[in-house]
Formats: structure tokens, sequence, C-alpha cells
DNA sequence: CTACGGTCGATGACATGTCAACAAACCAAC
DNA sequence: GTTGGTTTGTTGACATGTCATCGACCGTAG
């Protein structure tokens, strides 16, 4: 019974353009990145997250949940980045089974002399090409849609198969 | 000379709101598709193009101008599809190096039923969560952003090691 | 204490994406 | 028409991401 809604000009519009924004955004960052820094954009975030913290260490499971990452992912990718002398993997005290990710000096070197960099790119390729009120605009409506993505409970009507008390 | 710009808060809060909603949207619309559809994001890419064509049919350089991959990405990806039945590949008439991508029936079948519950995965996520105005403005920033990056002129002012010429 | 269900992180098998190299075919200049 | 440089699509090697599984460990209920 259900006629689909489909997008009309307007929308289309605008999520073509996201998509296509996201595809070469990601490009172009992961290219500068790469060829200033010798680092991959996933590479740059975890070292990023990671000197965030004071101490520039975090528990495994801890930093795979701020960036939404699972753990094996980020198990797998911290065994490449060890090996590259990023980062290393210390023993937790108060959990025998965790493992704490910890920043390297030559893993802080790198992102420390990566950012500038990074953040220029950012700011040449998407920040400075909008008006103050659409940077507000953007923020607001990212929030607005990735509360609700976060939330489960909020996650909205969606036909549902079958009600379970 | 250049004391880094860093992100005020204003524009960290549009930068991670962006790069969070488009990880969420993308897990959670992948989600979506395979399990309603069977499809993977790539896969619902590819035969969407396709079926935008009249015949379902478009040189493969072509498809991989339009979305924005490589040749050798696609060339890959269509050799998984073709396994699965739902594209073929055809001599190209005019020219011999060509290679014709075809949409299947199965493919066309495919993408058809897919895509009712895909827009309406993103109007619930996305687009029904923004103000019309905002659905413009999303609209406006993303192409201004994709024409500066898809135009190798207008790429601007970056410090360039060198002049040439 | 110990038994049990859950969490943590590592791992191997596999799917997917990237990169460089290649053969074939095109095309423009001679 | 032949040469030389370019474009096209495929391929194999490799990097990366996903998924299921596992052993180790945690916490709690009995």
């Amino acid at each position: 019974m259900d006629a689909t809604r489909w997008l009309d000009e307007r929308e289309d519009r605008a999520w073509r353009g996201y998509r296509r924004m996201r595809r070469l955004l990601d490009l172009e960052l992961a290219r500068e990145l790469t060829q200033d820094a010798g680092l991959s954009e996933p590479d740059y975030d975890v070292l990023s997250d990671l000197s965030e913290t004071p101490e520039g260490r975090l528990r495994l499971s801890e930093l795979a949940d701020r960036m939404l990452w699972s753990r094996s992912r980020l198990s797998h990718h911290l065994s490449r980045m060890q090996q590259r002398g990023l980062v290393t993997r210390e023993e937790c005290a108060d959990d025998a089974r965790g493992s704490i990710v910890v920043l390297t000096p030559a893993g802080r070197q790198a992102v420390e002399s990566a950012a500038p960099g990074h953040v220029a790119a950012v700011r040449r390729h998407l920040i400075d090409l909008l008006t103050p009120a659409e940077v507000d605009a953007l923020g607001e409506l990212t929030h607005r849609v990735v509360d609700r993505l976060a939330d489960p409970g909020l996650r909205a009507t969606r036909p549902q198969p079958a009600a379970e008390v």
C-alpha cells in the first residue's frame, strides 16, 4: 500500500551532493595526508584520538567505541601501526583481559607534525568554503542525525515485523 | 610564519558531527540494505547508476567516472556481481578495447525491489530529520565543495613547493 | 568457592579496495 | 601504413575491513 515517497528534486540534490562530497573529500584528504605525512586517514584518526588524552593512552575498547570501530578492526590496525612503531600495547592493571594502547614518542611526533597540514586541508576544502551560518547549520544538523542513530530508542518508526513485549 | 588556524568550537562541532554522521549513517544504511535486499552499498550504487540509463547499459569507464571509482575497483567489483548474475559484460561496438556493463533482468529486479526500502531509510535517518531550509543548505553547500574539488583549477591556494613555467 | 553468562581482545578466513603492470587497441603525426 | 604515445580494461600482489570463533578473564548468584 505504500506508494514510495521518492526524493524530490531538492532532496535528491542534497543527497547526491552529500555522497559526492563525502567521496571527493575523502580522496583528497587521504591523498594529502599520505603525501605530506605518510599516514592514512585511519592512522591519523587513531593517533589523533590517542593524543587527545593527557597520557596518550586508552583502553582498546574505549578507543574502539570513540572511533565507532569494531574491536577486531582496531586490533588488526593496531598490529600494523605497532609494526611501524607508532603505538604500543601495555597490559591493563585492573583488568587482565584488557589491553592499553599507548602512543609512542614517534607516534606523537607523527600526529603533531601531520596535524597542522591536515587541519589546513580541512579548512581549504570544506570549512573555509562555508559561511559561519552554514558551519552552524552543519553542526546542528549532523548532531541531530547522529543523536538519532546513536540512540537505538529514538531510531524510530520503521515498519516493525512484529511487536515484542 | 604560519601559526596554524585550528578549528574553533563551532567549526570543530561541524567537522566532528560530519564525520560521525558519515560513519553512523553508512553503517545503518548498509545494515538495512544487506538485511532487506541482500545488497551491499557498492552493489546498490552500481545497480542504481546503471538503472538510471534507459537501456541499463553503460561503458565501464563511463560508469567508473560517474561513481568516482577507479576502473580497477569497478572491474573487480563487476566480476563479483557478474558471478551473482546481477550484471553482464558485452563488447563495445565502436571501441574494441571497451566493455559495456549491462544490467541483467535479475539485476534490475534487485534494484527495483531494494530501492523503496533504501529511499525510506535515507528519509528516516537523514532527510526527514531536516527542515526544508536545511535540505537546501545541505544541497547548496555540498555542491560548492564538490565543484571545488572536482575542478583542479579551482582547487586553490595550497602552499606550492615551487612555481613551474 | 565455583559455576555460569558476559566481556575483552586476538586470530584466521574471507571480502573488499588499492596499486602497479600489462596487453590490446586507439589515434595522431609523419 | 607505420610509429609512438595514450587510453581501456584486466590482472595479481598486497593492504585493509568484516565476520565468526576462541581462550582468557570478569562478575555475580548460588
